[in-house]
DNA sequence: TCCAAAAGTGGGATCGGTTCCATTTTTGAA
DNA sequence: TTCAAAAATGGAACCGATCCCACTTTTGGA
């Protein structure tokens, strides 16, 4: 493999030149240019990458870590990560925490990321206990985080008003006459979760038809976990006609199960989700649900995070509004 | 940030000492040993990895090419390939092809993991003729190809047998006594639609019910494709009482279609999938469909990348072969 | 006790870029 | 034409590891 020497020297110019040339920082005559042009051709020159990164201290590398990769959620998240990336030329690598058992875990698995000497991080968590991010951020400037909000993080949090969102569903349900409800959420230890839920109860209430506890199942955002709340949900002998879900996974299990009963949707009981991943179009039926701006977000955490760690200057946003999305699976 | 020579000079030894105390290759005193151990803790010393990198050559990393990031399929990939090779400390880039307009952007897709010099390469690809893989195997012997087989890339391409995928799946509808089916499949100019689908033909016609032209539909592995897929099936006037989809995918977009339209699955319609993926058991009603081992040959590519790659010596398998998997969407 | 083999060691050369700086060349206004 | 400012240049120092090699120390069988 050749090198910037033996392209300065079949260029005749010092490597300097061919450095300055290359990054496009710094002047480099139009006789000279054309010369290294040549002779990078010629020698089918390709600058390494390490070596680049060793010298300029930056090693164009953007660490993302995630809870999980199971299901539609993380998936769209990496791919417009992913995506974001590569046209400002940089890579992801990525930590997916999953098989983590502890805390301790979770944070090996950040570790394995910071050891790479990544530029910046990208953090989805909506756990915010899970490991003092505070403590983190401070020590990592280049770290932003991706639904999930904290004051401490003015800047370099981005997140969606889940508030809102559960508020919408609540209204949604209830202006479809729905007055007896039941709602599967997810873990409320996460702050995702745990904010569309109470806000979801408390417009009921507010709206005045308040949830009793019997007909509000805490699960987990995963197939499993969905599959686990939804046979609690209809092993009780709760009484409703609609059910909000904490998100599209559950729904989406909700739904399968319902049908296999024999329970129509939205004939007997609605279903309304969260999220408004890839497949809500097309469960049996379409499924309702709120629409959480999730590309966007991502996009956004992208562009801040570039912001800082290059200094770029990319349009960016921090706090995103979700929407109603109606489609089958609610109704009268 | 502490480095090597400050360790060893705070340890009282030399830098080679440090390096051989690190890598854990060369012998190293038990009594240096423990200065190192002790002057690494203090100085809270991390090995800069692009030093490592150029001095090793070695980057540690592993560039996955994937042609789609959109539903399932390739995220089960991703999240097993992650999975592996976090566990022997590698790194993985991904470059996502999707929005590669030509052949020529799929291969600045391949150079832009090439660039970074990755130590191995993962290529996800049915498409045998999107660049010539041969040439470049040629050129890159830590390259493994999943999901594709050539006689040239032997020992490097590891697949799944689509031809038996495509029999049983005839052979299953057959057997519930369907003898006039309709089949969605993927673009025939990807190797595994193509195997499959002329597999599924031969069995059907081998076996006395050879499906006619009418009920056969070109599609494509994506939802937007499954949707035109479904409606130009359902447009035709053609009688049916199964359908064989290419990809679950597909089925998935079909059960919604047919629902929509108040065509009981299976009462009315038998739909069958392909592949496996993770929402398959949450479909209304459950998808039937033909497993194919996509983590396991994933793991399996890994693996013997990681073979070729560092010179491991970890289990992996070539060929794998699908199998029934029978739920709730296929009746008699 | 002796001594060859094995184990352990220090430090310099090296990987292939970037960056800095002193120096030379070019530019263009007076 | 003159000359200060701007542009262009070459090459050495540096980034922080690994690896090699010549040398020293330890080991254990005779």
């Amino acid at each position: 493999m050749a090198t910037v020497k033996d392209v300065a020297k079949l260029a005749g110019v010092g490597s300097g030149t061919v450095s300055r040339y290359i990054s496009g920082t710094g002047s480099v005559s139009r006789k000279s240019a054309e010369k290294i042009a040549r002779a990078i051709e010629q020698l089918n020159y390709r600058p390494n990458s390490m070596a680049r990164s060793l010298s300029s201290r930056r090693s164009d590398l953007i660490g993302v870590w995630v809870p999980s990769l199971e299901g539609p959620y993380y998936h769209m998240m990496i791919r417009t990560i992913e995506s974001a990336l590569r046209l400002h030329g940089k890579h992801m690598i990525l930590a997916n925490a999953e098989d983590a058992q502890s805390n301790e875990d979770r944070l090996a698995h950040l570790d394995y990321l910071i050891n790479r000497d990544c530029d910046g991080i990208l953090i989805s968590s909506s756990l915010q206990s899970e490991f003092e991010l505070a403590t983190y951020a401070e020590k990592f400037p280049n770290l932003v985080v991706i639904n999930h909000h904290t004051d401490e993080l003015a800047g370099r949090s981005f997140s969606i008003d889940h508030d809102l969102g559960g508020r919408l569903a609540a209204r949604h349900l209830l202006e479809l006459g729905h007055t007896r409800v039941a709602t599967i959420t997810g873990r409320l230890s996460a702050q995702d979760a745990r904010q569309r839920h109470h806000a979801f109860l408390d417009e009921m209430a507010k709206l005045g038809h308040p949830v009793p506890p019997k007909r509000i199942i805490e699960g987990a955002f995963s197939y499993a976990g969905g599959e686990q709340a939804v046979a609690a949900l209809l092993a009780t002998d709760a009484d409703y006609s609609a059910v909000f879900c904490g998100n599209d996974k559950v729904a989406m299990v909700l739904i399968a199960e319902l049908h296999k009963r024999g329970i129509s949707v939205p004939g007997d009981v609605s279903v309304i989700g969260y999220d408004d991943v890839e497949f809500t179009p097309f469960t049996a039926p379409a499924l309702s649900t709120i629409h959480a701006p999730i590309e966007e977000m991502s996009q956004s955490a992208c562009h801040q995070l570039l912001n800082l760690t290059y200094g770029l200057d990319l349009p960016y946003q921090e706090h995103f509004e979700p929407s109603l999305s109606v489609r089958q699976s609610t109704g009268p």
